[in-house]
DNA sequence: CTGTTAGCGCCTTCAG
DNA sequence: CTGAAGGCGCTAACAG
């Protein structure tokens, strides 16, 4: 394993300059015919490969960008990835992916070695409200955008779900079939931001002068243990509700459990409504229950293509910062039986197309 | 935005030279505690950032670290993912991630790229058997890593899930259950390697003296609707089996809505048996299926620890090539009711520490 | 403990 | 169309 190849190894192999190399490797000028023979030939026989590093230094564009994240492993964020890199890999970049597990500390490492590798641009789910180092990021001339989650006082885009009408939608259709007494499970405290989906539910409630009470609000750690507490808690003080909001899916499986040892029938005893999807295996899951498909994928698909807007514009933001929203897709599925029930629920599929833009009208 | 300071300029408003602070950033040499105060401060009021790029130019080693999936947004995948991540940020390495689709050619532009930005390691699950641009970075000398499969021929460590093994035990379990007519759904054609679940199931039908019938093993497209497809096949022509075993995974939601929507009772009409769980609702599901639950995060853990050996013994690799492989642990759950039946199945948990190593013994 | 010199491999600029 | 000079920001190697 002796020194790989460089342009001058190709250039003198070539009989060519390494300007003349270069410029054929990047087609940055035309390069006469014969020498462009010769150096198609001298690159093969060297096996040479050039070095982005080198070329990195000297542009000062890496062709990476960074995408930090809560849980990467979320099957929510595992999407969003996959969306993002599907955009990005069509435009030439690639990722750097970071876990930072909601932890400010990691966030702030992150952040830290990434401004060091000189990234093109970030993906960002921040933990942490600390608005130095993401002003620093911006003050370096990088595309910054949100993603879920902003981070007050920060001059960036935003790219989100539609929280508040997703949620507004799904107590609303839990009004509907009659349910009075409703309570919400949902995480303790929102990261960063007032919890969108808590809003959404009093708006529903209160558009159907239905008076709500804080005390069916219960906020849970994000854990399946906490959720089945939760649940009990619910169902085994004061009166029981008509229906449960489970306001985080990643709380679903303690309350299902939780329902599953107490022998309650779902939707008999008690109707539960999640806000997000469960997954593939979502209608086969007992009890069969509705939920609010949000559009993962699509989410990483839209904020990595306004962030290569943004790299190519050269951040000048001629549109200005922007808040995306893209609403999720309600399923309603209400079947009891094991077997035999529909497939798919009726869904409200329209507005799936909708993006919700505040601020300037979105370009391109 | 101006051009950010580079060593030079802390240089100067510290009054000291280049190297010093060189040399103080990394702790290559002692620094004077004089010097040592100048250039903090001066690197506090520049708000100077190493050049991570000029650095790896220089040292040919960039802190980034490869990883190739085939689909990076499943279940497994990203909880492997997760698992390398936190290997990987502990010692300091970033991840560069990339979904091949199980596509040959975007798995070469992939592989194309990352040579040029000099990755100091690559953990790969090939979708190709091409042979040549894994030996280009071997001879490069990066330490390159097979998760989950391998290409032959290639003298790279292999890390992955104990398919054949797994798939043994889930076939053994069926048998012992008193299914003597056993059919099998597969992924069409394992992508490189011959199908070690396969395997194993043979295995286990040989060891009863079951004599086996290849009609019963149906190769399927990884989708949902092929699944549903091959699932009416079996259960619609010539005898019904006793037993479906569902060798991938993936395959699962497709099998589960056929026997919802045909009324086919589980496990009375047929019992049913899964190669990998089907993730955080598993028990929820129904019907409630037995399933071998793999190690994913595990895996990613230990092949990130196994590439930072490989990474700091310079790829000398003093103790050989390995094949190393993780087993699963059986889920056994075969409750029909709806509610109140057992949280969990019993486990064959003991088997779990086990790691299975061919070649030499693993150092460390 | 500190400074100088000479690149790492490439591209920008300017001169043919 | 082609080449030579210089530098991107940093560090290895050698002097002090």
């Amino acid at each position: 394993m002796r020194k790989s190849p460089n342009l001058h190894d190709v250039a003198r192999e070539a009989g060519v300059s390494a300007m003349t190399v270069s410029r054929f490797l990047n087609g940055s000028a035309p390069v006469g015919s014969y020498a462009r023979q010769q150096i198609t030939r001298a690159i093969e026989n060297l096996k040479y490969r050039p070095n982005q590093i080198a070329k990195s230094l000297q542009t000062r564009k890496t062709g990476n960008i960074a995408v930090l994240l809560g849980n990467i492993s979320s099957p929510m964020s595992a999407l969003t990835i996959k969306g993002i890199e599907n955009v990005s890999f069509g435009n030439r970049y690639n990722l750097l992916i970071g876990n930072t597990e909601f932890s400010e500390e990691k966030e702030r490492r992150y952040l830290d070695i990434l401004m060091q590798k000189q990234i093109d641009g970030m993906i960002l789910a921040p933990s942490s409200k600390d608005r130095e180092p993401l002003q620093e990021i911006i003050d370096r001339g990088i595309p910054l955008l949100f993603l879920d989650r902003h981070v007050p006082g920060v001059q960036a885009d935003y790219v989100g779900f539609d929280f508040e009408n997703d949620s507004y939608n799904v107590t609303e259709h839990l009004i509907d079939r009659g349910c009075r007494t409703i309570s919400v499970i949902c995480r303790r405290a929102d990261l960063i931001n007032d919890s969108p989906q808590v809003k959404g539910f009093h708006r529903a409630l209160e558009r159907a002068s239905i008076p709500w009470d804080r005390q069916r609000i219960l906020y849970c750690h994000p854990s399946t243990e906490d959720a089945y507490r939760c649940m009990g808690e619910i169902m085994e003080s004061g009166t029981r509700p008509d229906a449960v909001y489970i306001a985080s899916n990643t709380l679903a499986s303690g309350v299902l459990r939780y329902c599953k040892d107490k022998n309650i029938l779902i939707p008999e005893d008690c109707m539960l409504a999640c806000f997000d999807s469960l997954g593939e295996f979502d209608d086969l899951i007992r009890p069969n229950l509705t939920c609010n498909e949000v559009p993962a994928f699509d989410l990483g698909v839209y904020v990595a293509e306004l962030l290569m807007r943004r790299i190519h514009d050269g951040y000048e933001r001629p549109d200005g910062p922007q808040r995306i929203t893209l609403p999720g897709k309600l399923l309603i599925r209400e079947s009891t039986g094991d077997a035999g029930g529909p497939r798919t629920g009726s869904e409200t599929g329209a507005r799936r197309q909708t993006v919700r833009v505040s601020g300037e009208a979105v370009t391109g």
